[in-house]
This record gives structure tokens, C-alpha cells and sequence, in this order.
DNA sequence: ATAACGGATGTTATATCATAACGCGATGCG
DNA sequence: CGCATCGCGTTATGATATAACATCCGTTAT
């Protein structure tokens, strides 16, 4: 286990996306990441794709599934609660990433009722994002 | 005003689309659905897209974000809570909706906290239906 | 009646999102 | 060394979704 790249290092490519999500105001799909990391070297969907995953896996980034698009985590230090919550505004495009521990559990609950096991969830809520209200 | 299509009644196309999706086990992708009905006569994707999206502004279909495919609700008759919730099997595909007051309360209380104006929601839950679990 | 309109439809082409499959080069290990 | 693993680059293709235009057909206004 020589920890060439075995857990923790993010590769260069990595890097770049993680670097060029962080920066975005918004979820970015993975051409749009392309087409920014072009002069960086990146060439092709696989490339971005593949990074895009490691992240994931490592809990630095997260998929938004109704928009097809990646945000990178705003607090990857600690672990997630079972389920996150995404608020997406659609004026402006802003993700906001929400923990909510009563939430989770009461998903729990539910799919239990359901006699369903619960691996894992995806909530994500459409509206107005305060700055957008105010205007 | 001769009601030729102003709201209620299903036009061809989109009879045939909630037949194939109400007859469907599980989610069907558009392209699925297309298949299905190649013989009904439909040809190409956006005839089965524009049924999808009528279907859905009647609230008789959903799509399901997070596998890019929709399922015909299976109670059209009573309205729907502000949050449904979806428990697709990861095993066998299937899908189905819960509707729960208390997380759809809740939901609308954290989207307030984060000063974030609630239009609409998706949940969509993964994991092992009760048949699937016993098995 | 007929012209104008709106809505559903059919069709072609294209845009957008995602992965399969192959080969290469560096690294670690027996 | 011989081999496995991993990241990388590249090409090609698959899967999902929509733009744009032509047509048809009942309704409605003239
Ligand atoms: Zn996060
Ligand atoms: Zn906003
Ligand atoms: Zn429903
Ligand atoms: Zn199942």
C-alpha cells in the first residue's frame, strides 16, 4: 500500500474539476466543466467523467439528478447526514446544500413503513433562493 | 369553447403513452416507451416527449429524475401532496409513491429557514422493495 | 362559404449527456 | 525482469432530449 494514489490524493485531474466546480456560482455539467478545463489539458467527456466520479466517491462532489449536473460539496470536512438536501434556485441557477438530521430520520421512518430499505435518497427542491426574492 | 382538447379528454398519442406506462412494472425511459409503441404508430421521439409533458401538467405522469424516465401515478385521482416521494428498487426497478404530510410540512419549514421559496420538490429514495428484501 | 386561427401531429435534424473499448506509460512488487 | 494496477488519453458510440418546420383539421370571424 504505497499510497501512490490508494485513497486520499486527488490526481491532477481531479484537481481541475474539483478547482473549477468550486469556483462556479452554479451546478455545471460535465461538458461545461469540459469546455472551461480545455486549456488546462483536458480533451475529452471520459476524462472529466472519470474525475467527476473519484470526487463523488470521496464525498467532494455531488450529482443534482434533475439537472444533470455536478456541485462541489460546501462542507467535505465532515460526513453527510443519510440524506441531503439541494435547493435549487431556478432564477439564478444557485445550489444550496441543506443538513437536516429530522428529515433524514423521518425518510427512514417512512420507507420503513414502506417496507422499503433505504440505501440511499435524493432530495432536491425547486424555487426562489432569497437573493432572487428580494429582487 | 367545443372542448376539443381544452383540458380534459386524452388525445391519441397520449392515451397510448399512459396505457404503456399504467401496463409497465417499472419506469420507462421516452426511448422505451417509443418502442413499446412503434406498432401503435408512433415514430419519433418527440411525439412520445409531448404526450410525457402533457401527462405530467395533468398530473397523471411523473418523471423520475434521478433514472431520466417516468411511471403513470398510480392514484391520478386525488391530488398530490405538495412532496411525493419515490422508492425505486435498485433490484427489480420498481417504483413506488409515497405521499407523507409530515416531510412535505418539514421540507416547506427547512426550505424557509434557508430563506428559500418552495415551488416544487422531487424525493426520490433508493434502495430494496419488501419483495426484493425477502428474497 | 371561406379565410384565418390554434392546436395536435408528423418528420427531420440536431443538441446534450454519458460510457464502452482500446492502447499507453508510470509505478509497485514478486 | 515479468506482471499487475492504475491513471491517462483517444476514438467511437450510445442514450436522452429538443429545435424547427410542414401539415392537417376543427373552430371561429368575416
Ligand atoms: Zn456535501
Ligand atoms: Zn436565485
Ligand atoms: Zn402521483
Ligand atoms: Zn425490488
Amino acid at each position: 500500500m504505497t499510497d501512490k494514489q490508494s485513497g486520499e490524493t486527488l490526481t491532477r485531474n481531479q484537481t481541475l474539476v474539483l478547482e473549477a466546480l468550486s469556483a462556479a456560482e452554479t451546478a455545471m455539467t460535465a461538458y461545461a466543466l469540459l469546455d472551461v478545463l480545455r486549456d488546462s489539458g483536458l480533451r475529452a467527456p471520459p476524462q472529466v467523467y472519470r474525475a467527476l466520479e473519484r470526487l463523488r466517491a470521496l464525498g467532494l462532489v455531488h450529482r443534482i439528478e434533475s439537472l444533470n449536473a455536478f456541485v462541489a460539496c460546501c462542507h467535505p470536512d465532515h460526513d453527510h447526514a443519510p440524506a441531503t438536501i439541494f435547493a435549487i434556485c431556478e432564477d439564478c441557477g444557485t445550489v444550496s446544500e441543506i443538513e437536516n438530521e429530522a428529515i433524514a430520520g423521518r425518510l427512514e421512518t417512512v420507507a420503513g413503513e414502506a417496507d422499503f430499505k433505504l440505501s440511499r435518497s435524493a432530495i432536491e427542491l425547486k424555487g426562489q433562493c432569497g437573493d432572487c426574492t428580494a429582487k
